[in-house]
DNA sequence: TGACAAAGCGTGTTATAACACGTAGTTTCG
DNA sequence: CGAAACTACGTGTTATAACACGCTTTGTCA
């Protein structure tokens, strides 16, 4: 990968300022990791997406989690999680069950298959975070996270 | 929006790593940024995908460019450029015609009523820069554009 | 120069995302 | 206690993305 962002996307005028900049640096970054990380789920079945939900319901359990509550804690926006978990459901990744105080609330929790699929994909995932960030070292890293943190204070 | 991410996303355990928070923390921004551009763009009728299809076609006047060429300069990736392009024309803001050297090569040019929907939008995409970055100032700008670049060195 | 490989697009099809609406259960408040 | 407002989901439908394949044109090489 070209790590300079103008030639990477082949752009003839220089940015027009530091704050648009920024901004395709972001989105571009985090476009190629993403990816980067579903070319490495592939051979196990499952989305990037599909893997975020494994990991917030495996933190979840005992209890599961409502439909909403696990929309609100993706990574990234996610509008119709009633047919991601439909999906999921079918790949017996996940259980559905109405809950018994509120009849409205239909808890979702991972399978014994989900939580499988989780271990056996647990390690090609760290390995991917260090391939990706190791080099940095920590004290950058501290700084990349701090600065991305006070870009979404804005947000 | 919270700031800390661990917060954000409602998770109990810390993050496994900095590589990991790094990674997480770049893809969430990410997705909350565009969500926000999106949200921006929504009242001048196109997607941000769009936008970006139309801003590198500005730049690649008076000559155009094939599909191919096209799609490699695109910000995040887009198989389907082909449909995009379909849709952009039927909405009169692009128009192909084949090039007359090699024949197999479409080149794809942005109309009159493309660029004026650029003008239109530009000034709100400058603010929506400024709002979400300029309070950081130069220096951290510089430094953020510089760390993102160094991540994208190893993709 | 004629066959064959490769490049560049498009199309058919399936999967997923996005949007609007409807239904059942719950809470609130007169 | 009963109607209205609200909450949590699901469904129907349309738009877009993703994937595999095939066609046309071009370049190459025996």
């Amino acid at each position: 990968m070209t790590p300079d962002l103008q030639e990477d996307i082949r752009q003839r005028k220089p940015f027009t300022s530091l704050e648009q900049e920024a901004q395709l640096s972001v989105v571009r970054t985090a476009s190629l990791l993403v990816d980067a990380f579903e070319q490495m789920l592939k051979p196990f079945g499952i989305t990037a997406t599909q893997y975020n939900v494994l990991r917030i319901l495996r933190g979840a359990e005992p209890d599961g989690l409502c439909r909403n509550e696990l929309r609100d804690r993706m990574l990234t926006r996610m509008p119709d999680v009633t047919r991601l978990l439909d999906r999921m459901e079918d790949a017996k990744l996940v259980a559905r069950a109405r809950d018994s105080d509120d009849r409205r609330l239909v808890s979702t929790r991972i399978t014994a298959k989900g939580l499988r699929v989780l271990d056996e994909v647990d390690s090609a995932v760290t390995a991917e975070h260090m391939r990706r960030f190791h080099h940095l070292g920590r004290t950058q890293l501290r700084t990349l996270i701090d600065l991305l943190s006070a870009v979404r204070e804005k947000l």
